[in-house]
RNA sequence: GCCGAAGUGGCGGAAUUGGUAGACGCGCUGGAUUCAAAAUCCAGUUCCUUCUGGGAGUGCGGGUUCGAUUCCCGCCUUCGGUACCA
C-alpha cells in the first residue's frame, strides 16, 4: 500500500457495501425510528451538478450519525418522474417520455452512487411508475369521496353528507362548498341521480368547476398560482391569460385555518413559515350588505375596517362582478361595456405592470349608506379583484391608499374619519387613531370602534364578522400527457370514480403528444381510452386531463415506508412505526407549492383515518443554493456547470462530500470554490500519512493513549456531536482538521484514539474511514459502528489562562489554578507585573472576575 | 411598497448562554527539502502606526452594560418571498 489511492478505495467499498446490503433497513426494530428525507429530484436530462447533492450530503451525514447513535433510520430516495421537460422533449423528438425518463434516472443513479449515499435503494419510488401512481389515483378517489365539515374542521366521508341531505337537505349543513342553492330532504329524495351527483360535486374535496384559470398558451396547459412568477410561467417565462375552463380543483381553501395553525408546532424556519402565512393570507373583518337604491339587489362587500364605514363615499366592484349588468344604467351602458372589454383584453402581466394607471367607470347606480342613508355611487374598477372576498369593496378614500388614489383621480370626496388625518396628502391606514365624523363611533379607538360596529351590523342584520383567506383552491388538471391519468369516467356528463380493483388507469399510448385538433388534451389522441364498470356493458369516456406535477410528491414520503405493497398505499404497521418525517431537507423555493400540498394531503389522509399524523414533516431544513464560481446560477446556458463526477475523478467522493460541507452553513447560498477543494483533499492525505510510514506501509500502535491524546480525541467527540446535532457540518469538518493536526503533532497513531476518530468522521467521509477501519483489522463495517462516548474527565484542567482585560480590551493572560476563588484571582492579577503596567500606580475603579472565564479591570 | 433573512480580513467562513473577535481552510509572503519540480514541512499573514510599543476594528449612527459580532432604537446595502388581497 502507498499513497492515498481514493479511486480504488472508493470503488472497492462501493461494491462491498452493495454486496453486504449495509443500508437495508427493516420496518421491524427494537430501536427507536428516525426518518430523514430529501426532497426527491426531477430527473432532468442535464444530470446532477455539484449544487444538487449539497442537501443530500447533509442528510446523509445526519442519517449515518443517527444510525451510529442507535436509531433505526429510514433514509430513502426516489424520483419525481412526471413533468414537463420530458414531455416537451417528446413533442420535439417523438421519443416516449417514459424512455427518456428511464435514461435520465439511470444517469442520476450512477451519479448518486458515486457520492456514496446510504440510501436504502430497495425502497426507491418513481411517481411515473404505474405501481406507484395506482395509489396516487386511489388517494384522489378518497379525496373525491370526501367533504369538509366546517363544524368539525375535518374531512368526512361523502356518505355522511348524503345521509344529511336525505334527512334534512342542505340548509343546516356547515360545509366547504360551492352550492348557492337550498333544498330539503324531500327535494333531495326526488332528484335524479344526475342532479344528486351534480350537487355532491359542489361539496366534494375535489370537484369540477368552470372557473377562471391561468392559461398558458405556450405550454398548452393551465397553471396553479404557485407556478406563476411575476405574471409569467415559472417554467419558460411564457405569458399567462385568464380563461374560463372546465377544471378539476382541490378544495385546499377549506384547510386554510388548519394549514395556518399547524405551522405553530412545526420546526421549520421562520421565513418559510412566514411565506406560507402570507400565501394563506388570513384577514379578519366584516361582510356588510349595502342596499342598492331602487333595486332588489344587496351589494355585499368585505372590509377589514368596518369602523371606517362613515368615511365610505363610493362602492367599487370588480369588472367580473355578477351584478355588473344589472347595476349598469342605460346612459352608462356604452362606457361600462367598453371598460369591461378593455379589462378582459389585458393579460395578467399587463394588469400588473399597469398598477399606477388608475382606471374605472361609473355604473349609474347607487347604494344607500346603512347609517347615514346617503346615496353612494357604485363604480367598476379593475383594482378590485373578482377572486378575493366578494369582489366588491366599500371605498374609504381617507383610510385606504388605493381608494384615495381612485377618489383623487376621479374627484370624489375624501372625508376624514380618523383624528389627525391629512387627507390632502394621502390615506391614513394607521390603526392606532381615534374616530371622528362617525356618529356613534366618535371618540372611540379603532379597536373598540370595530367591535362596536360589528355589534351594530349584526343587530341591524346588515353584516357580520367574516374571516377571509387569500389562498385559492388548487387547480388539479393539466392539459398534458406525461402525468397521472385522473381515475374518473363520465356517465351522462357526471364524473364517477373507477373501481379500486381496476386501478391503475394506465397512461395510454398516443401517436403524438400534442392536443387534438378539436382542442382536447393529448390523451384525446388515445384510441379507445374508455372504461366499463362491472355489471355495465357500456364503455364510458375517461377524463382526458392528467394530474399536476405536485400530485405524486404530495404523499411519496408514505410510500417509502412500504414501497412494494400492492394491497395498500402503505400498511398500517409501517406507517404506525415510521410516523412522519423527522427531518426533511430541501429548497425553500417549494414554500408555496409542494410544501403546502404535502401538508394538505397529509391532513386529508389523517382526517380519513388513513395515517396517524396530520403534518408530514416535523423539522425542515432549507439548503442553500450553490452558485457558480462567477456568482451566477449554475446552468448549462452560462457554461459554468461543475459536474460532481469530474471532482470525484480528480479528488474522490470523500473530498467532494467534505468540501461541499466545508463551504459554509448548509442553509446559506454560496458560490462554488474550486481552489478550496485542495485544502480538504490535503487534509485527507494528512490523515492517511498519520497511519502510513515514509515507505507507504500502513502503521499503527496498540499502546495506551496518553492524556494529551485523549484530550484531543474527546474535544473532537464533544464538538462533532454538538455540531452534527445542530446541522453545523462545516464546523465539524474544521474539528476533524484540528484533531488530525493535533494528533500529527503528537505523532499519535494509536488504535485507542484513531478508531473513535474514524467513527466521528465516517458520516462525512465514509470511504476513507471504512478503508482505514478495515486496515486496523476490524471485521464489522464502520457503517454499523457505534458513536464514541464522550468522557469529560479527559478535558478537566487544573489551571486556566485567564484573559485579563482593561476596560473590556484584552491585554494579557495569566495562568491561574481553576479552584482559585474570586478574591484570590483579583488579588493575584492586581499584584502581577503585567497589571502594574496598565494601572500606572492608580487603584482600579472596579474589577470584575468571572471564575473560569475572564477578568476585567476598569480604570 | 409590504414581509422575511443576512451584512465579520484579500476570499469561504468561526465565535452555541453578553465574556480572549478573526477558529479551520483557501490565497499570499518568506524559509527548509530537491539538480529542478511536484508533494511535504516550518514561520508569518485584520488594518493603521512614530514598532520590545500604541491605536482602530464585526454595514452605518446612537443606546444599555464592567464588557456587545451577540441585546435595544434609527438608518443603509444585498438576497429571498409577495404584488392592487380591501
Amino acid at each position: 500500500m502507498n499513497a492515498y489511492d481514493f479511486s480504488s478505495i472508493e470503488a472497492k467499498w462501493r461494491k462491498q457495501w452493495r454486496e453486504d446490503q449495509v443500508y437495508r433497513i427493516e420496518n421491524n426494530s427494537e430501536k427507536p425510528k428516525f426518518y430523514v428525507l430529501d426532497m426527491f429530484p426531477y430527473p432532468s436530462g442535464a444530470g446532477l451538478h455539484v449544487g444538487h447533492p449539497l442537501g443530500y450530503i447533509a442528510s446523509d451525514i445526519y442519517s449515518r450519525y443517527k444510525r451510529a447513535n442507535g436509531y433505526n433510520v429510514l433514509h430513502p430516495m426516489g424520483y419525481d418522474a412526471f413533468g414537463l421537460p420530458a414531455e416537451q422533449y417528446a413533442i420535439q423528438t417523438g421519443q416516449h417520455p417514459a424512455k427518456t425518463t428511464e435514461e435520465n434516472i439511470a444517469r442520476y443513479r450512477e451519479q448518486l452512487d458515486l457520492i456514496g449515499f446510504s440510501y436504502d435503494w430497495s425502497r426507491e419510488v418513481r411517481t411515473s411508475d404505474p405501481k406507484y401512481y395506482k395509489w396516487t389515483q386511489w388517494i384522489f378517489i378518497q379525496v373525491f369521496n370526501s367533504w369538509f365539515n366546517k363544524a368539525t374542521q375535518k374531512a368526512e366521508s361523502i356518505d355522511t353528507l348524503i345521509s344529511i341531505f336525505e334527512n334534512e337537505g342542505n340548509t343546516e349543513v356547515n360545509a366547504a362548498n360551492d352550492a348557492d342553492y337550498n333544498f330539503s330532504g324531500g327535494d333531495w329524495m326526488g332528484y335524479s341521480e344526475k342532479r344528486q351527483q351534480e350537487i355532491l360535486l359542489d361539496y366534494r374535496l375535489t370537484y369540477i368547476s368552470n372557473s377562471l384559470v391561468n392559461w398558458c398558451p405556450a405550454l398548452g396547459t393551465v397553471l396553479a398560482n404557485d407556478e406563476i412568477k411575476n405574471g409569467v410561467s415559472e417554467r419558460g417565462g411564457h405569458p399567462i391569460e385568464q380563461q374560463k375552463m372546465r377544471q378539476w380543483s382541490m378544495r385546499i381553501s377549506a384547510y386554510s385555518e388548519r394549514l395556518l395553525q399547524g405551522l405553530e408546532k412545526l420546526d421549520w424556519t421562520d421565513s418559510l413559515k412566514e411565506i406560507q402565512r402570507n400565501w394563506i393570507g388570513k384577514s379578519i373583518g366584516a361582510a356588510v350588505h349595502f342596499q342598492v337604491a331602487d333595486s332588489d339587489h344587496r351589494l355585499e362587500i368585505f372590509t377589514t375596517r368596518p369602523d371606517t364605514i362613515f368615511g365610505a363615499t363610493f362602492m367599487v366592484i370588480a369588472p367580473e362582478h355578477e351584478f355588473v349588468e344589472d347595476l349598469t344604467s342605460n346612459d352608462q351602458k356604452e362606457a361600462v361595456e367598453g371598460y369591461i372589454l378593455k379589462a378582459k383584453a389585458k393579460t395578467e402581466r399587463d394588469r400588473m405592470s399597469d398598477v399606477k394607471n388608475i382606471t374605472g367607470v361609473f355604473t349609474g347606480s347607487y347604494v344607500e349608506h346603512p347609517f347615514s342613508g346617503e346615496k353612494l355611487p357604485i363604480w367598476i374598477a379593475d383594482y378590485v379583484l373578482a377572486g378575493y372576498g366578494t369582489g366588491a369593496v366599500m371605498a374609504v378614500p381617507s383610510g385606504d391608499q388605493r381608494d384615495w388614489d381612485f377618489a383623487n383621480h376621479f374627484d370624489l370626496p375624501i372625508p376624514a374619519v380618523i383624528e389627525g388625518s391629512d387627507v390632502s396628502e394621502g390615506a391614513n391606514e394607521d390603526k392606532g387613531g381615534v374616530l371622528i365624523n362617525s356618529d356613534f363611533l366618535n371618540g372611540m379607538k379603532v379597536k373598540d370602534a370595530i367591535k362596536k360596529m360589528l355589534f351594530e351590523l349584526e343587530s341591524k342584520e346588515i353584516g357580520e364578522k367574516q374571516i377571509n383567506y387569500r389562498m385559492r383552491d388548487a387547480v388539479f388538471s393539466r392539459q398534458r400527457y406525461w402525468g397521472e391519468p385522473v381515475p374518473m369516467y363520465f356517465k351522462d356528463g357526471v364524473p364517477y370514480p373507477v373501481a379500486e380493483k381496476d386501478l391503475p388507469i394506465e397512461l395510454p399510448e398516443v401517436d403524438k403528444y400534442l392536443p387534438t385538433e378539436d382542442g382536447q388534451p393529448p390523451l384525446g389522441n388515445a384510441k379507445d381510452f374508455t372504461y366499463s364498470p362491472e355489471g355495465d356493458n357500456n364503455s364510458y369516456p375517461i377524463e382526458l386531463n392528467t394530474m399536476p406535477g405536485w400530485a405524486g410528491s404530495s404523499w411519496y414520503f408514505m410510500r417509502y415506508m412500504d414501497p412494494q405493497n400492492s394491497d395498500e398505499f402503505v400498511s398500517k404497521d409501517a406507517v404506525d412505526y415510521w410516523q412522519n418525517v423527522d427531518v426533511y431537507l430541501g429548497g425553500a423555493e417549494h414554500a408555496t407549492g409542494h410544501l403546502l400540498y404535502f401538508r394538505f394531503w397529509t391532513k386529508v389522509l389523517n382526517d380519513l383515518g388513513l395515517v396517524p399524523f396530520d403534518e408530514p414533516a416535523k423539522k425542515l431544513i432549507n439548503q442553500g443554493m450553490i452558485q457558480a464560481e462567477d456568482g451566477q446560477k449554475m446552468s448549462k446556458r452560462y457554461g459554468n456547470v461543475v459536474n460532481p463526477d469530474d471532482i470525484i475523478g480528480e479528488f474522490g467522493a470523500d473530498t467532494l462530500r467534505l468540501h461541499e460541507m466545508f463551504l459554509g452553513p448548509i442553509e446559506q447560498h454560496k458560490p462554488w470554490n474550486t481552489k478550496g477543494i485542495e485544502g480538504v483533499h490535503r487534509f485527507l492525505k494528512k490523515l492517511w500519512r498519520l497511519l502510513h510510514d515514509n515507505d507507504g506501509n500502513f502503521t499503527f500502535s496498540e499502546e495506551k493513549a496518553n492524556k494529551d491524546e485523549l484530550k484531543a480525541l474527546h474535544k473532537a467527540i464533544k464538538k462533532v456531536s454538538d455540531d452534527n446535532e445542530r446541522f453545523s457540518f462545516n464546523t465539524s469538518v474544521s474539528t476533524f482538521m484540528i484533531a488530525v493536526n493535533e494528533l500529527s503533532d503528537l505523532k499519535c497513531n494509536k488504535r485507542e484514539v484513531i478508531e473513535p476518530l474514524l467513527v466521528l468522521m465516517h458520516p462525512h467521509t465514509p470511504y476513507i474511514t471504512e478503508e482505514v477501519w478495515s486496515l486496523l483489522g476490524n471485521k464489522e463495517r464502520i457503517v454499523l459502528a457505534e458513536w464514541p462516548a464522550f468522557d469529560k474527565s479527559h478535558l478537566v484542567e487544573s489551571s486556566y489562562a485567564y484573559p485579563v482585560s482593561f476596560n473590556g480590551k484584552m491585554r494579557f493572560k495569566i495562568e491561574l489554578p481553576l479552584d482559585l476563588g474570586k478574591e484570590e484571582i483579583e488579588k493575584t492579577v492586581l499584584a502581577s507585573d503585567e497589571a502594574a503596567k496598565y494601572l500606572e500606580g492608580t487603584a482600579p475603579k472596579k474589577v470584575i472576575v468571572v471564575p473560569g472565564k475572564i477578568v476585567n479591570i476598569v480604570v
